[in-house]
Formats: C-alpha cells, sequence, structure tokens
RNA sequence: GCGGGGGUGCCCGAGCUGGUCAAAGGGGACAGGCUUAGGACCUGUUGGCACAGGCCUACCAGGGUUCGAAUCCCUGCUCCCGCACCA
C-alpha cells in the first residue's frame, strides 16, 4: 500500500514536468486566446445583421444541456464555425446562432435521482460532468440543470473561440419560443396533419410516467414485442396464450401451464381469462378494465381439454416449468412440429413419470400427434426434430435450445409456405399467412393484440419493474401521410446532402417512418395548445427552429402577449391580418430579417439523427413553409471515440471540452478535431496525435521567425516589397501556394476539413520544406536575398489567412505580430493566382501555365534523384555526369504516341512514319517500343525547354549530387551511347 | 430480418470520374545526425529481388471487362452503424 502512494507520487511529479514541458512549447498561451476572443468581442465581429452582402445562414443541431460538453461535442460545433469563419472571409454575412434544447424528460429523471442521491447519478455528476459540491445539490431542480448546463456550454463554447452570434441564444422553455411551437401545431393542426389515437410505450406504474431507455436500471435496449393472444376456450372461460406466431394455430397439440405459479381469472368485457397473476400488471395497462375476478389452481386445470379457436379441436393442458408467469399472459401453445422448445419440452413429459402419474396424463400424452404447418425445403414435416438433432440437444435445459428456436423462427419466416393441407393460406408465403391469420382472427374475436418485453426484467431507476402502457388519446404527427411523405421527397431532392451516400439513407426514413406521438406526460417544454394535459415530445419542438433564430434576437423585445399566430403569420409569409399587435415599422422590420435570412443554407447533425431530428426537419418544412424558403443543405456528422472506444458520458470515457482547452489550448484542440476526420467520419482522440498537433501549430511561428532572420528587419505582412521573380523555383514556390490555396478553397466549400488541412498545413509545409531545401545554396551566398524574402512573406500571408478558420486565435496573434491590419478574420480569403494574376509579372509566356511549372521542378527532382541513384551502384566517384536531352524526333514521336492513348506500337508507328518525324525508322521502332509502357505512367503536357529548366536548376544539381554536370542538346559527345536513353521528361545520365 | 456504409502496407487512414500508385498524410519501429541529455528537432529506411536509373508480387477472396484495375462489373466471405416515441 505504502509502496502504490509512493510510485503514485513519482508518477505525478513525473506528470507535472510532462505538462510543464510541453506548456514551455505553447507560443499561442490560453491567455492570448482570451485576448483575442474579447477583443472580437467587443468589436462584435460576429453579430450579423441583414445588409446588402450575399448572406449564409448554418445551424448545427442544438444541444440537450444535461451535462458538461466534451470533444465530441468540441467537434460538432467546430465545423459549423471553422465554415462559418471561411465565408465570412469570402466576404459573406454569415449567422451562426446557437439556442439551447432544454425540452425533455431526461433532466426530470436526472434531478429526482440527484434528489434522493443515487450513488451512480452523483457520481456521474461530480467526476465525469465535473460538477462543483457546491453546485450538485442544487441540481436536484430540472430547470436548473438545464441552466446550469447552457451557461456552461455557452462558457465553453466562447473559450473554443466560435464566431456565436450571441444575441439570438435562447432556451425553448422561452415564452416566445413556446408561442412559436404553439402556433406551428396548431398550423399543422389545422393542415391534417395532425390525428389522435393509441400507442404503446414502456412504462413505470411506480413513476406512473413513460421511461426511455437512458432511464432504465435494467433492460436498455430491449424491444417491445406485439404478441398474438389467443383465446381457447375452456368450460366458458379462456386460456389466452400469446404468441409471434399466430399462423401456427393450426399445429397446436396443447396448452401448457405451470403448475407451481398462481393464476387469476379476470374479467375482460364480458369474457372471463384466465392469464397468470404476474402478467395481471402489464395487461392491466394494456387492456381497460380489466378486474380479477378469483383465483384459479393451476393443478386442477391440467389434464383438462381446450378448444382451438380456429381448427376448433381438443387439446390437453399438459403441466411445464418453463411456462414463465411474466411473459405474455401466462400460458403457452404448443406447436411441437415447429418450436424445438416444444418438441422438447414433450419429450421430456413422455420420460417423466412423476409427473405423468401424478397427473394421469400417460395416454393422453402417448397419443399427441405431432402436426406440420410450414413447408420448408431442405426440412422435414417436422422441421423441430431435424434441428434438435442437428444441434444434438439432449433436453429443456440446452443452452442451444434459444439457438434452435431463433434459427427456426427466421428460417420459416423468410423461406417459408404454409403446407398444402392449410385451409385458406396453403401455398402463402409465412410472412404474410401470418399477418393475415392474425387480422382475421382480430376481427372474428378470437384473438387480441397485446404487447411485451423481448426480455424480462425492465427496470426503471427507482427500482420498479416497467410494463408496457397503452397511452390512448395521444396526439399523432401524421408522418405516415402519403402526399405529406411525397411533398418531403420533393424537398430532400432539392437539398444538397453532404456525404451525398447519405441521401439514400433519408428516402429510406421517410419512407418508412410512420406517426409519430408528438405528445407527453412529462417533461419541460409546451403545452399542446387545444389539449393542455399533454406536453409536446420533445423532438417535434424542435424541427424549424432554425426559422425561431433569424428573429430571435428581435422577440426579446417584445411583450410576450403580443406574440400571436397573426405575428409568425405575418413575418413567415408575410400575411396580413388585423390580429397583430405589433406596429407596422416593427414588424416590417422582423419580417425582412427573416426574409434575407431564409431560407436555411446549411444544416449539420449526427448521423444518428437521421432517422428522426433530420427526417423531421425536412417533414416540417415541406409541410409548413413554400418552396422557396426550403431547406437548402445538410451536413451530417460522423461518432467521436476515446482512444479507439466509443465515447460516453454515462460510461465515464470523455474527455471534457473545457479540460482539453486547458491543456492544450482551443486552437490545438480545434486544429486536431478538425484534421483528425472528415466531419461525417468517425474521429478518434488520441493524446499522442493531440501532442503531435500542437507541435504542428508551434512550427507556424518558427517559421515566420525564420522569414524575418533572413529578412534581417522586421516584417511588415501589410507592406511586403515585391520582387520580379525569374528563378524557376521561386515561381514554384509560389504556384504550389495557388495550387494549395484552391484545394483548401474546394475542400472547405465541400465541408471537407480533414483534407483542406491536409493541402492548408501538411502540404503547403511540405513544399516550404522543399522550397527551403532548394534556396539554401542561395542563401549561403546571399544572406538577404529579396526574392526569396518576397516569395515567403507572401507564403506566410497567404498561410495565416488560409488557416484563421481552424485556428483562429493563433492566426490573429501571427497577424497582428507581424504588421497585419485590423483582425485578419476580417480579411479577404486570398485568391488562388497570387502573384500571376498581376500582368505586370507575366512577361514570361512559358511560365504561365502551373503545369510548366510543376513539370519543371519535377524534371529537376527527376534528374537528381536519378543520378544519385546511378552512383550509389558505381563503384567510384564520378568526376563529369553528362545529360543529354531528349531531341526534336523523340518530342514529336511522343506527342503521337500521347494522342494515340496506348501502348500501340504499330499505330504509333504508322503515324510516325506518315508524318516523317525522323528519317531513320529503326530508331523510330526503338523509341516507340521504349516509350510505349513509360507513356501510361508520365503526364504530357507538351514540349517545355528542358535546357533552360535544368540550367536554371545547374548550381542546385551540382550541389546536391556534388559533381560537376554537363547538359547536352546532341550526342557529340557521347562515348558510352546513353543519349538515345533520353525521352522527353527524363534526360539520359552519362557519368565518367 | 430491413436499410445504409465499409474491408488498403506494422497501426490509423487518403486514394476509388481506370494509366503520373509500391500507393498521400499521420503514428509506430529501425538507422543516422544534432545534442550534457532528451519525451525536442532534422535526415534516411520500413513488400521482395536486382544494382546504370530496373524487375516481380501486392490494396479481403475468387471471377470478369480493358492494351492497362486498389479504382469499373459479378460472386462469396467479413466488419460496422441505424431500426423510433427520444435526446
Amino acid at each position: 500500500m505504502k509502496y502504490n502512494i509512493i510510485l503514485m507520487y513519482f508518477y505525478n511529479i513525473l506528470i507535472i514536468n510532462h505538462s510543464i514541458i510541453y506548456s514551455c512549447g505553447v507560443l499561442v498561451t490560453r491567455e492570448i486566446e482570451k485576448k483575442w476572443q474579447k477583443k472580437w468581442e467587443e468589436a462584435k465581429l460576429f453579430q450579423s445583421n441583414h445588409d446588402e452582402k450575399e448572406k449564409v445562414f448554418l445551424t448545427v443541431a442544438y444541444p440537450y444541456p444535461s451535462g458538461a460538453m466534451h470533444i465530441g461535442h468540441g467537434r460538432t460545433y467546430t465545423v459549423p464555425d471553422v465554415y462559418a469563419r471561411f465565408k465570412r472571409m469570402q466576404g459573406k454575412n454569415v449567422l451562426f446562432p446557437m439556442g439551447w434544447h432544454v425540452t425533455g424528460a431526461p433532466v426530470i429523471g436526472i434531478a429526482s435521482r440527484i434528489k434522493n442521491k443515487d450513488p451512480w447519478t452523483m457520481e456521474l455528476y461530480e467526476k465525469v460532468h465535473q460538477v462543483p459540491k457546491e453546485e450538485l445539490s442544487k441540481l436536484e431542480d430540472p430547470e436548473y440543470i438545464v441552466k446550469y448546463f447552457s451557461s456552461e456550454y455557452h462558457q465553453v463554447m466562447s473559450d473554443m473561440g466560435y464566431s456565436i452570434d450571441w444575441r439570438r441564444e435562447f432556451k425553448t422553455t422561452d415564452p416566445s419560443y413556446q408561442k412559436f411551437i404553439e402556433w406551428q401545431l396548431r398550423k399543422l393542426k389545422e393542415m391534417g396533419m395532425v390525428r389522435k389515437g393509441n400507442h404503446p410505450v414502456k412504462y413505470c406504474p411506480n413513476c406512473d410516467n413513460p421511461v426511455g431507455d437512458h432511464d432504465l436500471l435494467e433492460g436498455e435496449g430491449v424491444d417491445v414485442n406485439e404478441l398474438t393472444l389467443l383465446k381457447f376456450e375452456i368450460d366458458g372461460k379462456y386460456l389466452t396464450p400469446a404468441t409471434f406466431r399466430p399462423e401456427t394455430i393450426y399445429g397446436v397439440t396443447n396448452l401448457w401451464l405451470n403448475p407451481e405459479v398462481k393464476y387469476i381469472e379476470v374479467e375482460n368485457n364480458g369474457e372471463n381469462w384466465i392469464i397468470s397473476g404476474k402478467s395481471f400488471n402489464n395487461l392491466s395497462n394494456q387492456i381497460k378494465d380489466l378486474n380479477i375476478v378469483g383465483e384459479i389452481d393451476p393443478k386442477e386445470l391440467i389434464g383438462k381439454e381446450v378448444k382451438n379457436p380456429v381448427t376448433n379441436k381438443k387439446h390437453p393442458i399438459f403441466p411445464a416449468s418453463f411456462v414463465d408467469p411474466e411473459y405474455g399472459s401466462g400460458s403457452v401453445f404448443s406447436v411441437p412440429g415447429h418450436a424445438p422448445a416444444d418438441y422438447i419440452a414433450l419429450q421430456d413429459l413422455k420420460n417423466n413419470h412423476d409427473l405423468l402419474n401424478k397427473y394421469n396424463l400417460k395416454d393422453t400424452v402417448a397419443n399427441i400427434q405431432i402436426l406440420n404447418v410450414v413447408t420448408l425445403k431442405k426440412y422435414s414435416q417436422i422441421p423441430a426434430k431435424d434441428l434438435i438433432e442437428k444441434l444434438a440437444i439432449k433436453n429443456q435445459e440446452d443452452p442451444k435450445l434459444v439457438e434452435a428456436t431463433n434459427e427456426l423462427y427466421k428460417v420459416e419466416h423468410s423461406k417459408g409456405v404454409m403446407s398444402p393441407h392449410i385451409p385458406d393460406y396453403a401455398g402463402d408465403n409465412v410472412a404474410i399467412a401470418r399477418e393475415k391469420i392474425k387480422k382475421n382472427m382480430i376481427s372474428d374475436s378470437l384473438a387480441s393484440i397485446m404487447y411485451d418485453f423481448a426480455e424480462h426484467p425492465v427496470v426503471c431507476r427507482c427500482g420498479n419493474r416497467c410494463v408496457i402502457k397503452i397511452m390512448d388519446n395521444q396526439w399523432f404527427l401524421k408522418y405516415s401521410d402519403e402526399d405529406w411523405k411525397e411533398k418531403t421527397r420533393e424537398c430532400l431532392a432539392q437539398e444538397n446532402i453532404i456525404p451525398n451516400e447519405i441521401r439514400s439513407n433519408f428516402e429510406y426514413y421517410i419512407g418508412w417512418l410512420e406517426d409519430w406521438a408528438c405528445s407527453r406526460r412529462i417533461g419541460l417544454g409546451t403545452h399542446l395548445p387545444w389539449d393542455k394535459q399533454w406536453l409536446i415530445e420533445p423532438l417535434s419542438d424542435s424541427t424549424i427552429y432554425m426559422a425561431y433564430y433569424s428573429i430571435a434576437n428581435y422577440l426579446k423585445e417584445l411583450n410576450v402577449q403580443d406574440i400571436n399566430d397573426a405575428f409568425f403569420e405575418k413575418i413567415f409569409f408575410n400575411k396580413d391580418s388585423d390580429d397583430l399587435k405589433i406596429t407596422d415599422d416593427i414588424v416590417n422590420t422582423i419580417q425582412s430579417e427573416f426574409s434575407y435570412w431564409y431560407p436555411l443554407d446549411w444544416r449539420l447533425s449526427a448521423k444518428d439523427l437521421i432517422g428522426n431530428h433530420l427526417s423531421f426537419h425536412i417533414f416540417h418544412h415541406a409541410a409548413i413553409f413554400p418552396k422557396e424558403n426550403w431547406p437548402q443543405g445538410m451536413v451530417v456528422f460522423g461518432m467521436g471515440l476515446l482512444e479507439g472506444n466509443k465515447m460516453s458520458s454515462s460510461k465515464g470515457n470523455v474527455i471534457l471540452l473545457s479540460d482539453a482547452i486547458e491543456k492544450y489550448g482551443a486552437d490545438v484542440v480545434r486544429l486536431f478535431l478538425m484534421a483528425a476526420a472528415e466531419p461525417w467520419q468517425d474521429f478518434d482522440w488520441r493524446e499522442k496525435e493531440v501532442i503531435g498537433t500542437k507541435r504542428r501549430l508551434d512550427r507556424l511561428f518558427e517559421f515566420a521567425k525564420t522569414i524575418e532572420d533572413i529578412k534581417g528587419s522586421p516584417l511588415d505582412l501589410n507592406n511586403i516589397k515585391k520582387v520580379k521573380l525569374s528563378r524557376k523555383i521561386d515561381l514554384w514556390m509560389i504556384n504550389q501556394l495557388n495550387i494549395r490555396i484552391k484545394d483548401t478553397t474546394d475542400a472547405l466549400e465541400g465541408f471537407q476539413t480533414r483534407k483542406a488541412l491536409q493541402d492548408s498545413l501538411f502540404l503547403l509545409k511540405k513544399d516550404i520544406d522543399h522550397y527551403m531545401y532548394r534556396v539554401k545554396h542561395l542563401l549561403e551566398s546571399n544572406k538577404r536575398d529579396e526574392a526569396i524574402v518576397f516569395v515567403l512573406s507572401t507564403v506566410l500571408k497567404s498561410w495565416i489567412k488560409i488557416l484563421t478558420p481552424f485556428i483562429p486565435h493563433s492566426c490573429e496573434e501571427l497577424w497582428s505580430s507581424y504588421g497585419g491590419d485590423g483582425f485578419v478574420a476580417k480579411t479577404l480569403w486570398p485568391i488562388d493566382n497570387i502573384y500571376f494574376a498581376d500582368e505586370s509579372n507575366v512577361s514570361d509566356d512559358e511560365f504561365l501555365a502551373s503545369e510548366t511549372i510543376e513539370k519543371s521542378e519535377e524534371i529537376v527532382q527527376g534528374t537528381v534523384h536519378d543520378i544519385l541513384q546511378i552512383k550509389k551502384i558505381l563503384d567510384k566517384e564520378p568526376e563529369k555526369i553528362h545529360i543529354y536531352l531528349a531531341n526534336d524526333w523523340k518530342w514529336d514521336l511522343y506527342k503521337i504516341a500521347d494522342d494515340v492513348g496506348k501502348p500501340d506500337i504499330g499505330q504509333i508507328m504508322g503515324r510516325a512514319i506518315g508524318q516523317n518525324v525522323h528519317s531513320d525508322k529503326k530508331e523510330i521502332a526503338e523509341f516507340a517500343k521504349k516509350i510505349s509502357r513509360e507513356m501510361t505512367k508520365t503526364r504530357y503536357i507538351g514540349k517545355i525547354d528542358e535546357q533552360d529548366i535544368l540550367n536554371d536548376a545547374k548550381d542546385f544539381i551540382e550541389e546536391e549530387v556534388n559533381t560537376k554536370i554537363f547538359i547536352h542538346k546532341d550526342n557529340s559527345y557521347d562515348p558510352e551511347d546513353k543519349a538515345k536513353n533520353a525521352i522527353p521528361y527524363k534526360p539520359a545520365i552519362y557519368m565518367e
């Protein structure tokens, strides 16, 4: 024990040292980040108002603040911030708002658990969500929970430097928002999109409330199954076994009852049913007015007969210990032909002489004839038996029995056909027959529907067992309505979906969605305006709230009583009305604000919300707004992983965003999150790689210092001394910069943050390294080379700009440190033809084409590479290196080969001879053969002046290969006949 | 079961409108340099065989289309995600 404490002590020291060492490398500290955040706020940089500029309106799903923000959330909210900042620099007027979705039930449960000092919850909120002790007890109030965490979210979002227009912040319980929701629901009701009906839910009788999966102590993710209750008559009463497979009613041989459990007689609508005592709780929540009449002794029923409701055959009742009194109604009908469990139970009973004697069943059991119902290829008339034999199942306790049951259920459902002797349904697929039989039996009052959990128990957090309750008089949104679906599809079709592969997912969900229960009993929220006992279900109040953002700041100024339906009709549809209570000028201002910002350009959300939130969002926009205000695009996010494992607050596997910011700084966190994966992919937070990201950021600052060092005086980005460039390597660097700017811009347009950073940070850094390497020898002879200073300053200036959306604090700091004017966030995004766009630079026609510039550098590098390769395998150091360039006829032939486009030597030869490119046919053939394969590996961009290129880089090459080089256009000196190896873009080499 | 998306080198992960792909980038490993030292930085190597700039084998498996396939088509295997009344 002591030993461990000592070890921990050392470990702590190591950790402390660790962070000290790293923090030494920080160039942008938290203080600097806070400084810039304050400056942005003071300058109201992100307050967006209606003006003449082109607008971009984007929203990201507002959070449900029931816990602290973790790095997964950090990614979700950084993506829109990066895009917003990018678009602003492109001169757009961008609206990026934020609100809090506080309606719903979870906080109610959390609050009561905190009140009850539930240890798990207390630990979660204290350790994972890091709520201070003095605040913890206040979380007994659900309103306080959302208040506490929404202000926490607000703080962390500010610390991340998000460019949010906070004037439009709201909570979904704000009175004016509730007015907005009431208006929407009334509107939908008027349109006939709301109906009343019944609906089964997971329910806790103790809490007297429906419960969601996250409110469960046990049984998370357990399905609710729909079962058919079949009524088997016995002495004027009914036994009501429940089943998944009503079609097997034709194969019933007997019923099973558990003689060791309590059964009761209940009265239901004039009928008397015999059910297990334990099933009453569940059934009574589903069937109205179910009254207990008395107890029934199951032992007395054993051996008696029941009547099959469909075939009218008589079946005996047998005892069985496997009958679970909690499942269904506590009795089971036996289909040994198609249910392995029934088959084996029957076998077991046959061998159980004690039991047979006790109930005097010997003859009855022996007379049971197993019946066939379903015909299945590759199976006998008794498929249950086949499977039991195949899996070698010995008795009822065998765990493989479940496997056999599931297997047969699946196979018969998907491939089974009703056997020829089954009346009315012979030849039908099982799946179809099942539905038909169920429907017919219910309409003939031979059966009814009940619901049960697929597994027991399902336990509420309060400790009580849950049941399934039919909620009656529920209100539904009619997503099943075909016209509504059609309109929704139309809306989807005109939207941009990123990534586009997700589109088919939406199409699927729109088709699949059925009516959605939009009312609930508990939680925070808005009451249904026409039926106040109901609250509006929290997904249904979050469908078109983006429209609310556009006017939220104005609504804060208004008197809530004055906000009525007429107001919203005016704002959203410009409909005039006598009921308006607000003066014209104010209404018109708000109206124009809405019509400026709408439609929504981009909606961002997580991919697990496709089937509900996002689909509802389309449904409601399609229903309520005219086409010109339909949403324009959606971006769907992936999930977050932590060191390869799924992030989950409730499992404690999270890193809080606030901790990450404290440790690494907002820019590092932003940079890592944006570089780790594209938004729609799952990203993985790996500590090691986060640290790597930090180093890379530091190097940006070092680069700036390097330039100043070369220049020998302070950098002034706002006033870069222009120099006309003549060296190809300088042009190459500028050209690479342009390529990176273009690729970054394209990537950002499509929300590809990872690719954008790949281009703007990593690849550009590589280019700069390469450039520095290429000009190293020039700096040695002239440290203050003006062209180099010009090139590097130009690169730095653009580099800072294109990184600003990602690491805004660092970029502001760099910008202001090196003479930039104002906020870099307010500067314009760089164009992608810097230098070349200026006509005075463009005298040398040859270097207009970026391809040529790239190719030149490739030739230089390729030549160096080849020389080094050959040198490596020579015995001795060469004294001279001769470089031979391809002569004109080779270029001509190369062009022909490119035109032909494939390695078809015959055709290339034919054309070459036809055009008479060269007199020596043998040489042509030889060369054609040589290049025919090479061709496909090289990009042909036309003839370029290789001599000029190599001469320009001659000193660099000589330094690299440490030997004098001689460039030859012909083979006047060619002792080893190497010149013939020269190919366009790939000179021949000879060393001596 | 229904629906969607994948399987790439030691690991993560790009590429996938066919040729510039032995395959970007990162991580790891190895070697070297810089250094008092380094968890900092730089360079090189990281499929095999060659050794005058080359060849072979490779992108789950099998088949096909093509002059040419990681990329297109078919088949199989396999992994992941969603399936609801609720954030």
